[in-house]
DNA sequence: ATCGTATGTTAGTAACCGAAACATACTAAG
DNA sequence: CTTAGTATGTTTCGGTTACTAACATACGAT
């Protein structure tokens, strides 16, 4: 290591315990938690107020000594720009370092393999929008959530079920029409966005993330790190068998758990109209079918899978999202029963499951969110850079 | 972080790429691989060679330019002492930086709860052996391989089945027999020791771990880093279920994978003498029954846990060690199977199942080598407690 | 009015790494 | 035998970094 990604290591180290913060800190705060010394932080804390990535408010008392100089994530200044692709909308979010939504738009369309284009065009659009909305902030960079199978590098979708798109190469694409000179961009799998939301939330924790939605998607996060694997899909248990030769799969298999515990299957098999929510669902289902039953259902593949994941693991929470989230509660003695029947129970402590508290759409925000990460890791980089551009 | 970790930093990166590379090194190769400047190189690397860790031998030509001097890691100056405690006996190995052996010894005795002071005294005996032995190599400290449940701190054993241990301070212990004085003294579990013979072969690789043995181990690898979990027990599948209300496993629990796929079950059930080698396990197996039955029971049991935690952890590559080994090539089609019946198959790329070339006792050699890791992860740091030493 | 306390700043210092030039020691060719 | 070429390792110097120690600042408490 040389010694001026010392200084980029810790500028990033200010950087990230500014925004972590969700009160104003003092210097002598950030020198403490980053075990830095005064000096050090004032030095990196005039950069990056000079760069106008951290704002400095009027001192304020706090009991005795001399009041402190408040320092914040600069409000409104850098745009963070996050798309998600569904299969009927495509929505775009602009966040700044605070994390404060600066604008957010959707627009309608049936999004399949015929219109790429159509849905780059839209994307595009919806970018401007809200680059127009967030006004004066500067744009970081561009994350898509699309909801399927990414390449690792963020370039392409390889497969994207929902869409019927195969190998597309998203981020290129997007790349070129908007009109961000040399800004990332980049596409991730929505799911391992997702759980940046909920990752926010607890830094640096060790879990195994479930969301229920149209299919069921998972992420198992050590440490505060989204565990990737080889081709991406660490975690991603809705084709985990079972029920060996059970019901049959979109996949063309029979038994997935998605084939059982996923809004599509659920409301298919009860009966129900296409058009019911997925918050809803579960309620829906209460009215046609025993309750106790649907929960059952969902309870008992869920808990295979989840019970399986951990045991292999090692971990103790779960966090369950998208309309898993609701019946968590209900949910959790089915896992709880299956860890304790696969793990010497007298070893395993309690299990602790725990509902995300989910926002409207977690993909979305875990995408703004990405699109702002490089500024948090390298902040140098980015201040080196916009300096050179209004030079 | 601080000015002076830095150099830490890259005097260990340089005592490790002195150690990692097979032939010796000159110090311009040392620059280009650690990506430092060489005169950093030469100054580092100045430092090493005057604490004794690095040797320089007599120039070599290579063809035009000149010649280089060739670095190696120093021999018999350093002594990493790792311990191994079995069912019947205790071995202790001495290995020095460049990976030499420099001495074994083996003690036998039935290692019960009812002797653990006697335990504790036989490993000190071994050691002090072994320091005798490696004569003035300086020890640097002492890790114990335990078949069991170990604090995530590594200084005691929670329950070791195989030994009838419970709840025994076993680092303290042998800290305050044996005479050395704050040098680190830890245990760790055995199957977590073995995986680092295994991953010295394959450094910074991901892959899973199976060692057949007189239970059923494993051990997750992602990115050259062993897998912990909360309880530090991440990737022992001995204890999945692969089987629902299967054979009775000693656990007390049924259709555990260890009930089926391991030394004591294969044996048991083929009704064979106790004093069966490990190593022999399968031959003798396939003499009194049909050879493609043993194999197939031990390829279904193992190809759905090894199968499932692929899939979940989405790696490609899983090892086989101990008695599993010599037979993985007979095994990997149950595991590919599985694969391919749990993911989508046109989404997983092959599976690549290979036998660890293990040697004989795979825990006492990690366990020398992670008694040595201090060393080579802050080689300032011995540096300085030896010059202080000595002073 | 003074003391205590906590924040933030200002020198001055020590340490680090890197760029460039240089010294060294060999091979290969004329 | 000489010269050119090449790669290694060293020296010198400069720029940067972060730390130590002391100080200035701005409050509350007594």
């Amino acid at each position: 290591m040389q010694s001026t990604h010392l200084r980029e290591h810790n500028l990033s180290l200010v950087m990230r315990a500014v925004v972590a913060a969700t009160d104003p800190v003092s210097r002598a705060t950030l020198a403490r938690s980053t075990k830095l010394t005064k000096p050090t932080v004032s030095k990196l804390v005039e950069e990056l107020v000079a760069a106008g990535l951290v704002e400095e408010h009027s001192p304020v008392s706090q009991g005795s000594g001399r009041p402190m100089v408040p320092l914040q994530p600069a409000k409104h200044t850098v745009l963070g720009i996050g798309l998600e692709i569904a299969a009927e909308h495509i929505s775009c979010l602009g966040i700044d370092l605070a994390g404060e939504p600066l604008s957010t738009r959707t627009e309608y369309l049936e999004v399949t393999a015929s219109n790429v284009a159509e849905t780059v065009a839209t994307c595009a659009r919806l970018v401007e929008k809200v680059r127009a909305d967030a006004g004066d902030a500067a744009p970081v960079g561009v994350c898509v959530a699309v909801p399927g199978r990414m390449s690792p590098d963020g370039e392409s979708v390889l497969a994207a079920p929902n869409l019927d798109w195969v190998d597309v190469p998203l981020a290129r694409e997007l790349r070129q029409v908007l009109n961000l000179d040399h800004l990332p961009v980049l596409a991730r799998n929505d799911i391992r966005l997702s759980v940046l939301t909920e990752l926010a939330k607890r830094p640096d924790e060790s879990f195994m993330y479930v969301r229920g939605s149209t299919g069921v998607g998972g992420a198992i996060v050590l440490e505060g790190k989204v565990l990737e694997g080889v081709h991406g899909w660490a975690g991603e248990f809705g084709h985990t068998v079972v029920e060996p030769g059970g019901a049959l799969c979109r996949c063309g298999r029979h038994g997935c758990l998605e084939a059982y515990v996923s809004y599509h299957a659920l409301r298919e098999r009860a009966g129900l109209r296409r058009d019911v929510l997925i918050e809803e669902l579960v309620e829906e289902l209460s009215r046609s079918t025993d309750r106790a039953e649907v929960i059952g259902t969902i309870g008992r593949s869920l808990g295979l899978a989840v019970a399986n994941a951990l045991n292999i693991l090692d971990l103790s929470t779960v966090v369950l999202s998208g309309y898993l989230g609701p019946i968590a509660e209900e949910i959790a003695p089915f896992i709880r029963e299956t860890v304790d029947r696969h793990a010497l129970a007298a070893e395993v402590g309690e299990i602790v499951i725990e509902r995300s508290d989910d926002l409207a759409a977690p993909a979305l925000w875990g995408a703004a969110r990405a699109a702002i990460w490089p500024i948090l890791d390298s902040p140098g980089h980015w201040i080196a850079r916009s300096t050179a551009l209004t030079d």
